[in-house]
DNA sequence: GATAATTATGGTATCGATGTCATATATATC
DNA sequence: GATATATATGACATCGATACCATAATTATC
């Protein structure tokens, strides 16, 4: 390893025409130039990040920060993000929070040493402490996967799929086929993503004029093993529903070894709509229909939105709304009224 | 944002007193702390990372290069290098190359710019180019899922499961149960982990006295859809296997599709085994028997060996071998010669 | 109370690249 | 050939924290 010190001796000129040369801005004469690469080349020389970062405050680094790492839905959003970020020569520092709040504010904290350019943020519940954090860090900060309270109230750039939609659309997707015995398997209904989600799910009832049944609402925890058991327990008690709505992909599935277990088939008895579309819907059997809540999208609108404002200076505030959009496989079919 | 010397100009003391009031190395009085403390607080500071890297050569900072993001492979071993690095105050910088060797040499290159501290890395297929990058980075770099040869042969630490030894082991499990008719669905013959692999099928082979044939050897890319389309070709051609081992759960998924839509019921017609035992054997059905490749435990490992190097200054080389073992579940059952 | 040892503090160079400024050389214009 | 312009180069301050060194103030020891 050498520094533009070292080539500077070696090639008789001076620090400043070395960096010159090397960086390719201000003047420089081509024989120098030559002369400072062949020894650059011969030195292994390597620019110093650390250094070029002190002095240009440019980290080209992002922070992502997600609430988990073991679900592939994340990594869609995470590849959506490196796609468009690749191309400005920006890394990315992956920072998970297993939904625990002081992690996220750990997060945070990082941002206000100048580790990174900026952030994009995954998170389930946001809440004022943590929209302080992220204010306090007068960085670029892209939020996703937010409620709509905070993305108006808010002077962060946000994108995200609608939640309530989401669910409402799958809900009435099962209409549609003439279930009207829906359940709704929810992941958390105290964060916000989960209230947002089960308001769907109640709005989706209302317009088809079908009373709201609270049993009908079962909380797990996002998690196979979660959904599995609180469809145990439910179907203990109660008749099985002639459809399910679930949350996520790992639920639905959980959701599929309980009715099986319980000696219901899907789709035959029971249908399954899931929320994620990841690439769990096509491992299982039957082939999940689900709703494509457009990860990669986000992911590369996200990493738009954070080098606008980083490269091109963008200082005004940006709202990306995208559509989320059911893709059709094989666990949902048409209520027959026959058994 | 503020630094250490706007807070010396606020408290009276000098930039060098408070910069050990702040780090806590060195003499300060307790009454200069304090003062020091409050001023850093009214003025929100935070050191800045550039800086401290710049005089300290400390990133704090790990890239993690793998060759595809879109694999819970990799999740697992990302969370078990992330569990250790934590305890560190390590952050990990996600780099993947999308199995093409010029994206790997990219990651390697970002060593010299002294972007982190160290590197773990997965590849597929180590060669002299990488080796001699990695070599002239001068930084701890850590190889993992590598074969033996260069493991023994270069001065890099390395913590790997053997490969030809977990198709040994998967294959020789499905001779036990009464399988004498198995089909290899393999990734890529073409890199060392493929080699490595079809040594274990044809060792396993050989012990059993069973006779190499070429035509059970199907090649995909590990993909789901690519695992489907061989074995599709396969099954038009030949008369289905009585078992299958699978270089991973994506493409013995796929090669589920393929049998179920040719007729076939898996375990009871064919019975599949993957290597890998990532969270999709469980949301298949059958639940796919797998052989677990320890990814966690190699994250882990990964994570610690590397920690060695750079805070307790271990100079000396490592290897850490990891024995992959099967987890049964519903995808294997015992040759019935009776159809 | 004198000396030694400990603690506290400020001054300053350093890490390595960047960028401004001044000066020197080469080229263009009349 | 004289002047104006463009190009080339070196000196030096800067980014912000660290760490070494010298000196000052406090405490311990006899």
């Amino acid at each position: 390893m050498s520094n533009i010190y070292q080539i500077a001796e070696k090639t008789g000129l001076s620090p400043s025409t070395v960096a010159r040369a090397l960086s390719g801005n201000g003047y420089c004469s081509r024989k120098s130039r030559e002369i400072v690469l062949a020894a650059a080349k011969e030195l292994h020389y390597s620019p110093v990040a650390a250094a070029k970062t002190l002095k240009s405050k440019i980290t080209n680094k992002i922070m992502i920060c997600i609430p988990d790492i073991c679900n592939p839905y994340y990594f869609k959003m995470i590849d959506g993000i490196n796609q468009v970020l690749e191309r400005y020569g920006y890394y990315t520092i992956l920072s998970y929070t297993n939904r625990k709040p002081e992690k996220e504010l750990q997060a945070i904290a990082s941002l206000r040493e100048r580790i990174t350019d900026g952030m994009i943020i995954v998170s389930f519940d946001f809440n004022e402490k943590i929209m302080d954090a992220i204010r306090e860090s007068e960085m670029p900060v892209i939020l996703t996967n937010l409620y709509e309270s905070y993305a108006y109230e808010e002077n962060f750039d946000c994108v995200y799929v609608d939640h309530t939609k989401a669910i409402y659309i799958a809900t009435t997707y099962c209409m549609r086929k003439g279930h009207r015995r829906i359940a709704f398997l929810v992941g958390n209904t105290q964060e916000q993503t989960g209230k947002e989600r089960l308001l769907g799910y109640r709005k989706a009832l209302d317009h088809a004029k079908i009373p709201f049944e609270p049993g009908m609402v079962i909380e797990a925890d996002y998690t196979k093993e979660g959904g599995k058991q609180k469809m145990q327990e439910f179907l203990r008690k109660s008749e099985a529903p002639s459809a399910i709505v679930a949350c996520n992909d790992l639920m639905g599935i959980g959701c599929m070894d309980a009715l099986r277990e319980h000696g219901l088939r899907v789709p035959e008895d029971v249908s399954i709509i899931t929320l994620d579309n990841t690439d769990y819907c096509t491992c299982a059997y039957p082939k999940l229909t689900s709703v494509d809540m457009m990860q990669e999208q986000i992911g590369q609108n996200a990493a738009t939105m954070i080098m606008e404002r980083i490269k091109d200076g963008r200082n005004y505030k940006k709202i990306t709304v995208l559509e989320p959009r059911i893709v059709e496989r094989d666990s949902v079919i048409s209520f027959k009224n026959t058994h």
